[in-house]
RNA sequence: GCGGGAGUUGCCAAGCCUGGUCAAAGGCGCAGGGCUUAGGACCCUGUCUUUUAGGAGUUCGUGGGUUCAAAUCCCACCUCCCGCACCA
């Protein structure tokens, strides 16, 4: 079946009813907003969880009365573009080819690429046509970019607002840079996607002469135990001033250094092989120790030169192992057998050198074995956490390495005897252009300062206010404010606005998008050329949002009427704050606690954010999407081939909130063909008169008011997967179960009942699957839009207690006869059914109300029984008690307060009902009899073992 | 390391918050039947073990505990997944 004109002509209605177009009004509002793409590429299933989720939301709120405000805009700002861009310019054909194969663009369109803009503009209407038929009911009166000139003064606004308060400020930080393009690099810059992470070394000074001997360490506290510094013979060393100092290091240092701001000036040139034998002074102590050769030394890695703690680095213990065995080679090295490793770190399941015992443990035997890493990597860790100084540490002794570590590193750099050096992890990282990228550290960059002390606390206590979903997250964003420091906002490349104070910096793509949700209502009015960007500045958004400032200066500023000024005001005011954010999960710990910080810093409470609800991804078919995997989906094929409400219930359906959703075809298919299986059955049930009522309806009635009240619970709890269960599945099997007793009893006159049951179903299932509940929806003969009507609401005086009892009740004696027919084998002739005596009635009633009480001993129970003298009899029966006690326990509270309330029900009148279901479903007769009937068929004696809610069954 | 999540019957996956309706939804697979020229689709029945009367037994990562009652609550352990930044 095609979906394609169906989905067309709701569209249409939609559209033509303007049904998504909130504007203020006197109903209350309801503002749900979803994180705006980000168009560098079209948009696949896994986008379209986060907005389904919303839309659902919108649609839910909007029939259950409110003026919902669901917009979107598009994010054009950041730097991922611009790559493109520059690689299109080069004629990069892997990016050519996914444009053309994989996202499908025309030839022409490829060609504008090489400018930035153009990739924005055709994914941003590539992504919006697909939102569209995904059939989300988004206001697009209300659309922008993140580059539109009145959305760059807003953020000015917005910066200076931030600056006002002290919140932006200025620092050195190192980041990865790429020296040919000038600016730092990401994953998205790096040939192979590498993310240019680095660590930080500590530099040890040693002494040589007037020189420098400069040693990158990650394990300052080893510095007691230095016995010896390694060079590598082979390389030939600079000598270059830094600072104010000489130092040896190798060249590729001398160039890291100067990234890091370091004024290098080269000197002179020495080897390797010249240092060998000389003696370096050690820092912090009064001791001088050897220059030593060592071959795994390398030029390119740290500054050169190695400081050698044998005792605990398995790589010195080696190497000073191999040079002892060569002792005849190196005569200018008087005493290299009186070297000795020195143990400053003792370590459980350790000896005395540790470094000794790593390396026997892994059979290593020279320096140039690969296996000296994994020993290293083994040390590290277990000395890390588990270590503690020796005695030879001075006022460090007993501390454990982890905290040891901190403090001697400071010590030492308070002494000026130590510096910091960064070095990229990943060896050689190529930026897209080609050139090797370094760490660089960043001069007056500028900074949120998301540590601020009071503005960490006010994070804190919104959080722990405002409500979030699913509630495991709250902690998750609490741990976020707790390590959130100062966060870089701005850059120099990229698309973007300019920092208001200094053009050379645009704020980054992170920091601009934190409090737009309040652009979405007032933006319209530029839309409709109503307001002229061009002129407008601060004192506009002060009037606006903060209602600071004079409205008839503000409205002549502009030359805006001041109704004008005023309802847009007033329409800020009235769908401010945001009621519900919706966002992925990845967004947590950056864009959404942005989110929140930048509220809190620029807005009143009462504009706080009021909600945020986090979604986890979308698998296909049970793995991770992505390009290389080559399982990517773009949205708008899927449209195509699924229908929009397959996709949409596809995703809703495999997972609650926080879990990834499994999108899988076979799952898809099945629900297409049961939406087209509903779109069938909707024809059948046209309006019309209901006949008196049979037990059966009144229990479809029933069952269809407590539907409704469980969907609608599941839905405020965000709970869609549940409330889809309910409507889609556990429905179904209800409405089966009504077939089958009508069609038993060979009635005709249940369309009319089952139109109204199916149209509720239907209008619940509008924001689900909106398209195919409109066709379905005006099929049953409905007049107006599904998505307009309201919101079913439950009636509990429509629950018929006693109809839903009798119901079980057939169902679980249904069962009973098919269990004994399966495990007996035998071809039913006759069925017999006898219901239990009026006394086992009454000592039923007593017992379940003793049983909700809370008394669940026996004897207690047969005592107060015999004591009464209607139920005296019990007497003759006690494991009667015993039984009911635990048919009692067996059930749910829900049941078990269904029949306290409901009394005890006429199970005869009850049971004969069976008679059509038994009659068509074995062509047998039933008879039913009490227990006590005296005139009753009971050959084999069984009547007497009926109990309530349990009769007793013979079939022959 | 820090923070978060998960482990369920052949597979996927609900149930756990709020203990009892749980041998545990639904889907897939498998078996039998129907429909069909055939295939597909669709419909019915079955699918832990055992049982010729609706019963019993053993299961929800492992080991304890709380309770009349535990997949569900508590404790410990094992295993797996995700995030840790200047990037959308």
């Amino acid at each position: 079946m095609d979906w394609t004109p169906i989905e067309k002509k709701w569209r249409q209605r939609w559209d033509d009813e303007k049904q998504f177009q909130s504007d203020p009004d006197e109903r209350k509002k309801f503002f749900v907003t979803v994180a705006y793409p980000y168009p560098n590429s079209p948009q696949h299933i896994g986008h379209g969880r986060t907005y389904t989720l919303a839309d659902v939301h919108a649609r839910f709120m909007r029939m259950s009365g409110y003026n919902v405000l669901f917009p979107m805009g598009f994010h054009y700002t950041g730097t991922p573009i611009l790559g493109m861009a520059r690689r299109v310019q080069e004629n990069d054909t892997g990016l050519i080819d996914a444009f053309k194969t994989l996202y499908k663009v025309p030839e022409e369109k490829i060609k504008e690429f090489s400018e930035p803009v153009k990739i924005a503009d055709y994914f941003h209407q590539e992504i919006k046509a697909g939102m569209i038929e995904m059939g989300y009911s988004i206001d697009w009166r209300r659309e922008f970019t993140t580059i539109d000139p009145f959305y760059n003064r807003f953020i000015e606004w917005q910066f200076k607002k931030l600056k006002e308060k002290g919140l932006v400020i200025q620092g050195t930080h190192p980041v990865g840079w790429c020296p040919k393009d000038q600016n730092p690099v990401s994953q998205h810059d790096t040939l192979g996607d590498i993310e240019p992470s680095f660590t930080e070394y500590t530099v040890i000074k040693f002494k040589y002469g007037s020189y420098v001997l400069p040693t990158a360490t990650l394990r300052p506290e080893t510095i007691f135990g230095v016995t010896n510094l390694w060079v590598n013979p082979n390389v030939n060393y600079e000598i270059a001033k830094v600072d104010n100092e000489e130092w040896i290091i190798s060249s590729e240092c001398a160039t890291k250094l100067g990234f890091l701001n370091k004024k290098i000036t080269k000197t002179g040139n020495i080897s390797g092989a010249e240092l060998v034998g000389k003696k370096v002074k050690i820092p912090e102590r009064d001791d001088e120790v050897y220059i030593l050769p060592a071959t795994f030394v390398e030029s390119g890695s740290g500054t050169g030169v190695v400081m050698s703690v044998p005792a605990h680095a398995p790589f010195d213990y080696q190497a000073l192992d191999d040079l002892k065995k060569e002792a005849s080679k190196h005569p200018n090295i008087p005493s290299l057998a009186d070297i000795k490793p020195i143990s400053i770190i003792e370590t459980e399941g350790y000896g005395e050198i540790p470094a000794k015992d790593v390396i026997e443990k892994l059979g290593i035997t020279n320096q140039e074995d690969p296996k000296l890493e994994e020993a290293t990597k083994e040390l590290y860790s277990k000395e890390f956490y588990g270590g503690r100084l020796r005695q030879n540490t001075g006022r460090f002794a007993h501390k454990v390495v982890a905290d040891a570590k901190e403090e001697v590193k400071k010590w030492i750099l308070d002494n000026g005897n130590a510096d910091t050096l960064y070095e990229l992890n990943e060896g050689v990282v190529k930026c897209r252009c080609g050139a090797e990228c370094v760490v660089k550290l960043l001069d007056n960059q500028w900074f949120l300062d998301y540590s601020n002390p009071e503005w960490k606390e006010k994070a804190h206590s919104w959080i722990n206010e405002m409500k979030i979903l699913p509630e495991e997250i709250r902690n998750e964003f609490n741990h976020v404010v707790d390590w959130l420091k100062e966060r870089a906002c701005a850059r120099q490349h990229g698309l973007g606005t300019k920092l208001p104070w200094d053009k050379n910096w645009i704020i980054e793509s992170l920091s601009d998008s934190v409090i737009y949700m309040a652009y979405y209502t007032i933006v319209k009015y530029v839309n409709a050329g109503e307001i002229k960007p061009d002129n407008i500045s601060d004192s506009f958004f002060d009037y606006i949002f903060l209602e600071k400032g004079d409205l008839e200066k503000v409205s002549s500023e502009y030359n805006i009427p001041k109704e004008k000024l005023e309802s847009v005001k007033k329409e800020f005011q009235y769908y401010y704050p945001v009621n519900a954010r919706h966002s992925g999960r990845d967004l947590v710990p950056n864009h959404l606690t942005f989110f929140i910080f930048n509220h809190l810093a620029i807005f009143p409470k009462k504009y706080w954010p009021e909600e945020i609800v986090v979604n986890g991804s979308v698998l296909m078919d049970g793995k991770k999407m992505s390009k290389s995997m080559g399982n990517i989906i773009p949205l708008r094929d899927a449209i195509r081939t699924h229908g929009a409400d397959s996709i949409r219930l596809a995703i809703l359906i495999s997972a609650e909130l926080l879990q990834d959703a499994d999108f899988n075809q076979e799952a898809v298919r099945g629900i297409k063909n049961k939406l087209e299986n509903m779109l069938d059955d909707a024809v059948k049930y046209k309006a019309a008169n209901e006949a008196s009522l049979a037990q059966e309806d009144r229990w479809m009635y029933s069952r269809l008011q407590q539907l409704i009240a469980k969907a609608t619970v599941s839905i405020q709890k965000m709970r869609l997967r549940e409330a889809l269960h309910y409507i889609l599945y556990e429905f179904d099997s209800d409405v089966q179960w009504y077939l089958k007793r009508a069609e038993a009893k060979n009635r005709a006159d249940q369309a009319g009942i089952l139109h109204k049951v199916f149209s509720t179903r239907v209008a619940m299932l509008s924001p689900f699957a909106p398209y195919v509940a409109e066709e379905a929806w005006s099929r049953l003969g409905n007049q107006g839009l599904a998505s307009k009507s309201p919101w079913p609401v439950s009636d509990e005086a429509k629950i018929d207690l006693v109809s839903v009892q009798s119901e079980d009740l057939l169902k679980a004696t249904l069962d009973d006869i098919k269990n004994i027919i399966k495990v007996t084998k035998i071809t039913p002739k006759k069925m017999t059914i006898y219901t239990a005596a009026a006394w086992k009635v009454k000592a039923y009633q007593k017992i379940l109300t003793q049983v909700t009480g809370g008394d669940v001993n026996i004897g207690t129970i047969i005592k107060s029984l015999i004591a009464d003298s209607e139920t005296a009899e019990i007497k003759k029966d006690p494991d009667f008690v015993k039984k009911t006690v635990n048919d009692i326990l067996s059930e749910s509270q829900d049941s078990r307060d269904s029949k306290n309330k409901v009394g005890a029900v006429d199970e005869t009148e009850a049971l004969l009902e069976l008679g059509s279901l038994i009659k068509s479903e074995y062509g047998v007769d039933l008879q039913v009899f009490s227990e006590t009937d005296l005139a009753k068929y009971d050959p084999k004696n069984k009547a007497r073992t009926a109990r309530p809610y349990k009769p007793a069954i013979l079939i022959e």
